[in-house]
DNA sequence: CGATGACTTGAACGCCATCAATCGCTGTGG
DNA sequence: CCACAGCGATTGATGGCGTTCAAGTCATCG
């Protein structure tokens, strides 16, 4: 569950899989667990090391000083997070679910990637899908109605998801609104309203299972 | 007018800077004049040069199908844009003046980058920054009210310019508001509040020149 | 079984969008 | 020189979408 077919399914196996290759040479990796909820970097804190999803999820967002939140993107199995070409992280992560993260140490990273043109390409892919993906993100933020976004968002997990029938989300309901830049009754309502019309329908306990019923129409819904 | 210190002064006088030099080498590189709200690229065109503002300034931005409109940025002069990993233009780009470009092909740029490793970073620097705006940017669409928004604006355009006194915004009510997620009636509004108490006071024929009266305030109004 | 936490649903409000009128400046032509 | 069209900006009136406040449901857990 939760695992990641990425943005783009040909880049699925990105960087950090070429660096377990690389693991016993020069560069200094590890795994780490860590339980639903804790943070696994804060924002401003030295950026020490790159990370990738193992299992589980990964929230990333910015905080206002009156604790208003805006999450930049959720990550999943495959995903890699923390890479900043500055000394100190843009933004805080924290695990949704128990999620393992593999790490690798930047500065070592760094002195591989000095002389290692693949590498240091993969490094600038990783950067500018994460651009692509802020970019969208901004127009749908600044011009996207309520309706359009959460048609966006569980089109987006439907394709980031191994197709399984249904999207299991691992976040939950003030998640999805900090990340769509809306509150949670919103995007609870939206849903409703969605599964009444016979775009989806929801299961499990908290209704994070959800069965995409008509993929096209949402597609529509989102322009 | 409309000279540019870019986000952080000490990576002012980036890529192309260093690009002229190699002029005689390697690199195809020209330069053109565009006028005022003529379309310099086109989202989804494919994406053969790199451009940098020598005079006046750029928009690049998104569009929905039903025309509504999201400006990811503004470049002044200095500033490069139009840099893509994949081989097409995520975004459109207009002139908002009458301005003048440089431009680089991209194909002998690629070439060049492919072993000079001083090229390969500062292609990477200049993704990372366009990304920690977009991140910032996203923060602001999805969490700031219209009077934070519009202060964060001010702020920006007052960072950015060389300090003269005033700020002289190239761009219309329209373009701020597709670049704040507005309708320029809002921003209209919310720039002459600012004014009443005031914050600052406009100039010119179009109020387009603003002296900033009150910047340690405005910061407060950002948050 | 009461407490807690996540989600849903309802009712009322408010911020910003929408619609519309006006102002001021510019350029054009009589 | 003045009339007038045109464009950008401002300002006002009204309305709607999404927020806010407030219950209420359901499942889990001590």
């Amino acid at each position: 569950m939760f695992r990641n077919l990425s943005t783009d399914p040909e880049k699925r196996p990105r960087l950090l899989g070429e660096i377990g290759a690389l693991t016993h040479t020069e560069l200094r990796t590890g795994e780490t667990k860590y339980d639903s909820g804790n943070e696994i970097f804060g924002e401003a804190e030295p950026a020490n090391y790159l990370y990738q999803v193992v299992e589980g999820a990964v929230r990333t967002h910015k905080l206002l000083s009156d604790g208003r939140r805006q999450i930049g993107a959720f990550h999943l199995p495959g995903d890699i997070f923390g890479f900043e070409n500055g000394h100190v992280h843009r933004f805080t992560a924290e695990a949704i679910v128990d999620t393992t993260v593999r790490f690798v140490n930047r500065e070592s990273f760094e002195r591989v990637a000095e002389t290692d043109f693949a590498m240091f390409k993969s490094l600038l892919n990783m950067t500018t899908d994460s651009l692509q993906h802020a970019e969208d993100h901004m127009l749908l933020l600044g011009r996207k109605n309520a309706l359009e976004r959460v048609a966006a968002f569980l089109l987006e997990m439907h394709r980031r998801q191994i197709p399984e029938g249904f999207v299991a989300l691992p976040m939950g309901r003030r998640d999805i609104a900090d990340y769509l830049g809306l509150t949670l009754e919103t995007v609870s309502r939206i849903l409703s309203e969605l599964c009444r019309t016979g775009y989806l329908s929801m299961m499990g306990e908290t209704r994070r299972t959800i069965v995409v019923l008509n993929p096209v129409g949402l597609a529509e819904l989102e322009r």
